[in-house]
This record gives structure tokens, sequence and C-alpha cells, in this order.
RNA sequence: UCCCCCGUAGCUCAAUUGGCAGAGCAGCUGGCUGUUAACCAGUGUGUUGGUGGUUCAAGUCCGCCCGGGGGAGCCA
């Protein structure tokens, strides 16, 4: 069935030829004797026009009654819109209606946001989520493609987990046949393992915090691209980082031009993603942040309206590295020549959209590792396979994780995180 | 968990000091050969989230509950 039908994108190379298109009606406007029908099929669309004194009678009687949403089948010439240039549409002969739809909820005018959530299902048709929705594939594919060509391997973290990776947000228990278990929150000390086995690893996947955020940066399901990488230093961590993002960025302005217009994100912003990305240390930005005016120390972690105000200063993606050793995850690895620091850092989008990655070079010594599960309070006898990894055969390794959500949200300019997902899960909302 | 805001027609919103709940859009009917959130004319629409109270009188004021939004904390 598929076959014979003409994707809308190819039409504006069959000028003067008769094409065959299936799709969904965006809109339509229906004249006395004209009718203009504007067709989706998912990636593109086009307006058909129906004059009836060309049609049967069927096909006029289908294109009047057609109701926002209905599928259906369309047959027509090829022709350049009268008007527009570079723009094309289809002289119908012929309608065949798949399904009329029944009176569509989601009208042309404006909606409120609990109205769209509630019809997230249907919103997901609407011409800007579904220009979100490509981009967000198109990232998630560069990202495969980045580091399947950079010579790492796809090597999947468990989502069951049987405690807490960092030992620091809440997780969602569930019921593991009698046992308590947990959905991951990070997948990272797996990926761990796999270098050890396989030199370089990624994965992507589902990610759960049953913390009780309440932002437009926060989902209780979210997905994480985490690398790793055997013999990594801290210096080689930020240069992969930097390749991945620049790279990811620049595959979407390449590949997805017209949704971004779709969306009126502003390209200039994203084309001056490039190599190096700024750096400062975490004493200085807190020093910034003194200077701007906050009431802020040494010691004090980031809240929001910190990270905003450091995100001024930049107009591309920068680190902040060099935290202090109590602020980060038990697993990090201390600075050589100043253990009260660790060789850790954030990367911070510009335009406040927030933190997209956490990394950092991993503590690779077996003893010092151990010292630092008990500081941090953590039960030992889950981190014995992990301490394994040190014990045979250990070397210096690095890594990190990005939030795919606060990126999409970064390089779409959205102002809430939930469109940049299909179905989101947040504090309060997690139907349909 | 804490702070702030909202809940009125299918949707987006009005409603003066507490005084008969009403507009636009969508829907339906009709008109139009180039429309772009098309336009023009006609037409229907209510447990004002729920509950208790104050009052001659509550959409409006007060208490509680429910639903949602924004922010804080936590983080990607």
């Amino acid at each position: 069935m598929y076959e014979q039908f003409c994707p809308v994108r190819d039409v504006k190379d069959k000028v003067g030829e008769t094409v065959k298109l299936a799709g969904w009606v965006r809109t339509s406007r229906i004249q006395k004797k004209l009718a203009f029908i504007v067709l989706r099929d998912g990636v593109a669309e086009i307006q058909c026009v129906v004059f009836q004194p060309d049609v049967s009678p069927e096909t006029w009687e289908a294109a009047e009654k057609l109701t926002l949403e209905s599928s259906l089948i369309v047959t027509g010439d090829v022709s350049k819109h009268p008007k527009m240039e570079g723009v094309y549409e289809i002289q119908v002969k012929e309608i065949e209606i798949v399904n009329l739809a029944e009176n569509y909820p989601i009208s042309k005018k404006e909606h409120g946001t609990e109205f769209l959530m509630d019809h997230r299902h249907l919103w997901v048709r609407s011409s800007k989520q579904a220009a979100i929705l490509r981009i967000r594939d198109e990232m998630i594919k560069a990202s495969r493609d980045f580091f399947y060509d950079n010579g790492f391997f796809c090597f999947d973290s468990p989502i069951f987990t049987p405690n807490a990776c960092e030992g620091t947000t809440t997780l969602f228990d569930v019921d593991y046949f009698g046992e308590k278990v947990y959905l991951s929150q990070s997948g990272q000390l797996y990926q761990e393992s796999g270098i050890m086995a396989l030199g370089k690893t990624f994965c992507l996947g589902p990610t759960f915090r049953a913390e009780k955020s309440k932002t437009r940066r926060h989902l209780i399901e979210f997905w994480m691209l985490e690398a790793e990488a055997a013999f990594y230093d801290f210096e080689d961590n930020i240069k992969l980082q930097e390749d991945y993002v620049c790279y990811v960025v620049n595959r979407v302005l390449e590949r997805r031009r017209t949704d971004l217009e779709t969306i009126e994100r502003d390209t200039v912003a994203l084309e001056r993603v490039t190599h190096p990305f700024p750096r400062i240390r975490y004493a200085e930005a807190v020093e910034i942040l003194q200077g701007k005016g906050f009431d802020f120390n040494l010691g004090d972690d980031f809240g929001s309206p910190e990270e905003t105000a450091l995100a001024e200063d930049f107009d591309k993606p920068f680190f902040i590295t060099h935290w202090p050793a109590d602020m980060k995850a038990f697993y990090m690895k201390n600075a050589p020549n100043d253990p009260s620091l660790l060789l850790a850092s954030d990367l911070m989008a510009p335009e406040g959209f927030g933190e997209l990655i956490g990394g950092s070079q991993r503590e690779d010594d077996a003893d010092v590792l151990l010292e630092k599960i008990k500081k941090h309070k953590l039960p030992k006898e889950y981190f014995e396979w992990y301490l394994d990894l040190r014990r045979y055969g250990s070397v210096p390794h690095s890594g990190f994780g990005l939030g795919i959500e606060r990126t999409v949200c970064w390089i779409c300019g959205l102002h809430h995180i939930r469109e940049s997902i299909p179905f989101p899960r947040m504090l309060y909302r997690k139907t349909p």
C-alpha cells in the first residue's frame, strides 16, 4: 500500500506529474466552487486545491465535508503556487477519505497549557510540536552516530538497579518478586564496567528521579546519554564533550533547518557553537557571582538564579570545573595538586538553559574509592562489584552524562522542558 | 515539602462596590473562483471545580477539599 504514495517533501521535484499523497488534514478553507486543503504527511505539508467543475461530484462532496485531522488519500497534479515563490501545490483530481475525523478538539486558535497537556496525544500533531520532536530525533540519531564514529560501543546499562547509584537523589522503588529494587537514576557505574571490557562505551536510556521537582527544567522521567572511556583523563573528557556537542548542533543545523524555522529558533546562536568552549573554575564562578552582587560563598552550590547570572557572560556553552570535593558524587577523582578539588566539570548552556552535562575523571584507586564510599556513608556491600573494577586492571578513565531533554530545550529555544519529549512525566502530570 | 497564582460555555477569556452570567472562536445553516488563524450573515451553548459559611442577595468575601500553573530546594 505504502509504496504508491509520494512523500510530500518530494513533490517539489514532480511539477507537471500526477501524484498520490496520503496524510491528514491540517486545515481547510472551503468556498462555493473552490476548496483549499492543507495535507500533512508527518514530515511536510502541502496545499491541495480542489476546483469543483474539474472533479467528480463524489470528490467535491468529500472536499466539502473534510474536517480537521481527517485522514485522506489525494490524487492530483503538482504545480507551482501562483503567488508564492518556491511553494508547490496539488491540483486535485480525486479525494478518498480514509477516516472522517470527529470535531477535533485542538482548534487553530490559542489554547492553555492544561488543555494542551491533556491532549498531548493529539498536540504532537501540531506543526511546532512535530518539528521539535523531529529535532529531538535528529539529536538522538546524531548522538549515536558520533559515538559509533569515534570508536564507542553501545553498552546498555540496566534500568532496575539494586541501590542508589550515586546515593544522592530519591529513587522510585519497584517490587521485584518480593524484593525492593529501584529505577535507575544513572547508568554510569555500569558503563565503567563496560569500558574495562570494550574500551569506550555509551548508553542512551531513560532515567528516573523521584524528586518532587516542579520547575520548567525538570522531568521525573528523562533520557540521558552517558559516555565513558578508558585512558581518558580530565582533558580528554572535556575535549570529547566539546566535540560531541558541536557535532550534534551541526547535525541539527544541517538536517533540520526547516524545523528550526518552524519553531522560530534563532540559528545564529547555534552557529556560534564551535570549539573551544570557555572554561571557568568553580572558585572563579563564585567570584563572578560576588561581583554581580550575589550573597554567595565558597562551598555554596549554584541555584537557578546563579546559573542564569553566570550564563549571561557567555554566548556558547561553557564549563565550570574544579568543584569542591564535598559537593559532588563519591566516584569523582581529586585534582592531583589540590585534593580539596575534583576533576569534575559541568557544561552549562548559554541563554539560561541550565546544565546540560555533568562529567568527571573517575577515581581509579580501590583504596581511595573505598574511603570515599565510607565518607559518603554508602553501603559498601553494594559497591563490591564496582570496587572490583579497580582491583583488576584499573586504568585512568573519565565520562559524562548529557540530559537529552535539556539539550533539546536549548537547541530548540524552548520555554519549558515538557515540549522536548513526546509524553512528559512531571510531578502533577502522568497522563496521557 | 515550602511560597505565589489560576479554575466561568467545547476553547480563549470578560463580568464595575456583593445586585438578572456574556463576548470572540470552534460547531451548525447559508453566501463567496485564490484562500493562508480566510471572510460575511444567521444560530445554539452554563451544576461559574467541589463543599461549608457570611449576607436580603455570592462567579465575586471567608474556611476546607480537589485539579492545574509558576518558582524554591534537588538535579540532567
